[in-house]
RNA sequence: UGGGCUAUAGCCAAGCGGUAAGGCAACGGACUUUGACUCCGUCAUUCGCUGGUCCGAAUCCAGCUAGCCCAG
């Protein structure tokens, strides 16, 4: 093993810091940065568009730093097992999150492919987290950031043992506002652009006018209807709901009312309280585990169904090798089937799944 | 073309002679490497129309119009 890494840069403040932490921890590294769709994929038809922006960006960091800089064109796979994916989850229902399936097929894996052929035996990325070997185990562990308020564990829980193994996330040992400071002393370009937001290949930010206009998704139409069977109108679409939803239904009720629950085959969407979307119990499949090879017996464990969301108490159950059930103390707002379920014990990431059944009717 | 009731913002709705609450929706912003939730902000110079009374009218009076209900 060699002490070459290669820095995924994604043109933003992160990833640039991480390569002059390297360079300064004695590391060779160099950049690299992932073209993951290109302008006609997203619906763009001029020739320049924000992700030039961020290669050049990504160029002029490395540049500054004094590392070699690659682009890598992942866009063929970055259409399948991202955005279609997205898609196909929306037209079934589920509320997709993207950029969990990015970091499951691409960034890591098909990046440190791409290391090990210019012969760089690891990566790093900007992530706000920990990586850390567990000698009892003998396993690579995921563990939150020191920046709690950054933390990104939630979205990097499908790493593999082999991915952690040739990945280093510097950025988990320091804060955002110590990250800030660093590129400005380095007199980085993009030490105060803002942090990424939104879906990164839905430019506007409607990922709803996305799937319709770019990718001629036909939204199943449909009836809102009240818990209780009132219809209360029509609705634009299933894809443009998910569930705990409350703005954009242009439903004026006596008070605020949330979606609870979309049929993907009937296409009703079915709106109620905000009570009734609390549940306790969750399923989830499609997991991975990172502080356990597997999961033999129910385990306590803290998890959360969301990316912003404080970890709450809960008991995971395995069902079989893919699947688990997950039992909170406490009922859970709005559990929504496509997001992520991520476990923890303390700091360290015990693994996580994708939500898959419905659990608004368990009660 | 008899009697009664009601007309206030896109929707619901307070107001009862002293200078248009509130909720929902919508829009804008903050937050956020997903979708949401949440938070902050904006949103009727005017109360169906026309006159009248009054220092002052959404509020009182008259007429008109529209809708609803009960009698036909």
């Amino acid at each position: 093993m060699n002490n070459k890494v290669m820095v995924a840069m994604s043109g933003g403040v992160d990833s640039s810091v991480t390569v002059s932490l390297l360079l300064e921890q004695g590391y060779e590294v160099c950049g690299a940065t992932l073209r993951l769709y290109t302008n006609e994929d997203i619906g763009l038809k001029e020739k320049t568009c924000c992700s030039l922006d961020d290669v050049d960006d990504a160029r002029r960091v490395a540049y500054k730093l004094g590392v070699d800089h690659y682009v890598f064109n992942f866009s063929d796979t970055f259409k399948e097992k991202v955005i279609g994916k997205f898609a196909d989850d929306y037209i079934r229902g589920l509320t997709p999150n993207p950029c969990i399936e990015c970091n499951r097929h691409i960034k890591f894996s098909k990046l440190i492919e791409r290391a090990n052929l210019l012969g760089y035996d690891m990566i790093a990325t900007g992530h706000y987290v920990k990586r850390e070997y567990d000698s009892a185990s003998g396993r690579y562990l995921l563990k939150k950031a020191e920046d709690s308020k950054k933390d990104q564990t939630y979205v990097l829980y499908v790493l593999s043992q082999y991915e952690l193994e040739h990945t280093l996330f510097p950025m988990g040992d320091i804060t955002k506002e110590r990250a800030r400071e660093i590129a400005l002393q380095k007199e980085l370009i993009n030490a105060k652009k803002h942090d990424s937001q939104d879906i990164c290949f839905v430019p506007d930010g409607d990922y709803a006018g996305f799937l319709e206009n770019t990718l001629g998704v036909k939204s199943k139409q449909g009836n809102f209807v009240y818990k209780d069977g009132t219809v209360l109108g029509l609705h634009k679409g299933i894809i443009h709901y998910t569930i705990g939803q409350r703005k954009g239904l242009g439903i004026s009720y006596a008070h605020p009312i949330f979606v609870l629950d979309k049929n993907p085959e009937t296409g009703v969407v079915t709106l109620g309280e905000n009570e009734d979307l609390f549940t306790n119990r969750l399923y989830a499949d499609n997991v991975n585990f990172i502080a356990i090879d597997k999961l033999t017996a129910p385990m306590r464990v803290t998890a959360k169904a969301r990316y912003s969301q404080k970890e709450a108490g809960a008991t995971v159950h395995p069902i079989d090798e893919n699947r688990i059930m997950v039992e909170f103390d406490e009922k859970q707002r709005a559990i929504t089937p496509g997001q992520a379920v991520v476990m923890y014990d303390g700091d360290v990431v015990v693994g996580g799944g994708t939500i898959t059944a419905p659990s608004l009717s368990a009660q």
